[in-house]
DNA sequence: GGTTTCTTAGACTGCGCAGTCTAATGAAGG
DNA sequence: CCTTCATTAGACTGCGCAGTCTAAGAAACC
C-alpha cells in the first residue's frame, strides 16, 4: 500500500469512518471496524488519536462544527423567507447524517458531557438566536404581532422539526422528499395564521 | 435467603433493577449489575428471561406502559386546564427517569426497532390525540380560534416540552421545580395569545 | 419423610475487543 | 545508497461479559 504521500489524507479519511461507524453503532463499534472501513491499519489509529475515546470525540465534533452552520435568511416577504429556512433546517435537521449523529450523541451523553453541551448550544441555542432576531425585526415592521421573539423562535423551530426528529430518532423513516414543500408551507402558514398582527385587511399571506 | 415466596417478588425487583442500570448505562450494562442490584443471583435471571435482550425488552416495554397514561384534563377553564396539563405532562416527560428512558431507547433504537416505535406511538400520538380532542371541543365552543386541531395539539405539545426534553436528553440539568408554574404559565399565556379567538372585536375565523 | 421446584454460588467456556509490541515494508530526503 | 519515519500485518495480553453447567440449599406440597 501507498503510505507515506497520505498523512493528511488518512487521518481525515479515519475521522470520517469513524464518523461513519460510531453513528451507526453507537460507541460500541469497534477500532478494527473503523480501521478497516478507512483502509488503515489499527495501530495507524492508535498512533494518530491515542485511544477510543479520543478518536470518538474528536470525529464528533468535527461533525457537529460541520453540520451547523447557521442558516441564511435572504431578504424576501416573510412568509417565503420562513418557508426557505424552514426546507433547509429540515432538511439538515432530519437528514439520515445528522439524526445518526444526534442518537449517538444522545446516547453517549453521560460519556462524553462537555461534547453533548457543545451540541445543544451550537445547534439549538445558536438556530434560536439567529432566529429570534428574524422575529424581532418583523414584529417591529408590523409583519407579526408582538410577543416574545425567543419564544416565538423556538416555538416556530419546535413546530418545524421537533415531531419528525422524535420520531425518526426512534427509528421512523425520513418524511417523503416530494411531500416537503407542502408540509413546510402548511407549518409556515400555519405558524402565520397564529401570529398575524392584524386581522381582517393584512393577513392575507395566509392562502 | 428465602426462595419460594418470592416468584412474582423476584421478578418484579429484576425488572426494576433492569430498567434502572439499562437507563443509567445503557444496554451495554452486564447482568452481573443487574443480578446484584436486585439481590438475586445472576442464574435467576436466565432463568426467568432466557438472555439479555428479552430481559430489556421486556423491562423497557414494562416502563413505557406504566410512564404514559394518559394525563386527564378535568372540567375547568381552559386556561387552567392547560395548565394544568402542563405542569402534569412536563413532571411526567422530563422527570430524570423518564429522561432515561427515552436516551436508552433513542440509543438503541435500531436494535429494539419495535420497542422504539411502539414508544413513539403511544407516548405521542397516544398524547397528540388526546388534545387534540381537547382543542377540537375548544376550537367548537369558541374558547379558541378555529385551526387544524392536531396541528394546534402538536404544536403546544413541542412548545410545552420541546426545547427541555432535547437539552436534558444532552446531559443538562432538570427544569428548577420552583419555576415551574411560572414557566407553564407563561407558555399556555403564549399560546392563547396565539390562537384566542377574537383580536380585535372582529371575529376571526380563518378560513 | 420424600419429592418437586425455585434459587443460589461459583466455576467454566467462549468471544470480542482495547491496547501494546514487533518485525517488515516502503516512501522521502540527505 | 543510506537513514528516517509513517504505515502495516499480525501476534499477543488482558479484560469483561454472555451464557452454561453443576452441586447444594431451602421452601412447598404429597
Amino acid at each position: 500500500m501507498s503510505a507515506q504521500l497520505e498523512h493528511p489524507a488518512c487521518v481525515s479519511r479515519i475521522l470520517e469512518a469513524a464518523l461513519d461507524v460510531f453513528s451507526e453503532q453507537g460507541y460500541g463499534a469497534s477500532i478494527e471496524q473503523i480501521a478497516s472501513r478507512a483502509n488503515v491499519a489499527r495501530q495507524t489509529i492508535y498512533n494518530h488519536f491515542g485511544g477510543k475515546q479520543a478518536l470518538f470525540e474528536t470525529a464528533l465534533e468535527r461533525a457537529i462544527s460541520a453540520l451547523f452552520e447557521t442558516v441564511k435568511a435572504e431578504d424576501a416577504v416573510l412568509r417565503e423567507r420562513l418557508i426557505r429556512f424552514g426546507l433547509v433546517f429540515r432538511a439538515r435537521v432530519l437528514s439520515p447524517r445528522s439524526i445518526r449523529l444526534h442518537r449517538v450523541l444522545t446516547g453517549e451523553a453521560p460519556r462524553v458531557p462537555d461534547l453533548a453541551r457543545s451540541f445543544f448550544d451550537r445547534c439549538f441555542l445558536g438556530s434560536t438566536a439567529q432566529m429570534a432576531s428574524v422575529f424581532e425585526r418583523a414584529m417591529r415592521d408590523g409583519e407579526l404581532r408582538r410577543d416574545d421573539a425567543r419564544d416565538t423562535a423556538r416555538l416556530f423551530m419546535e413546530m418545524l422539526i421537533g415531531p419528525d426528529r422524535w420520531r425518526m430518532l426512534l427509528g421512523g423513516e425520513p418524511p417523503d422528499a416530494a411531500t416537503e414543500q407542502d408540509s413546510v408551507t402548511r407549518m409556515v402558514d400555519h405558524f402565520l395564521r397564529a401570529y398575524a398582527p392584524f386581522v381582517e385587511p393584512v393577513v392575507r399571506s395566509v392562502r
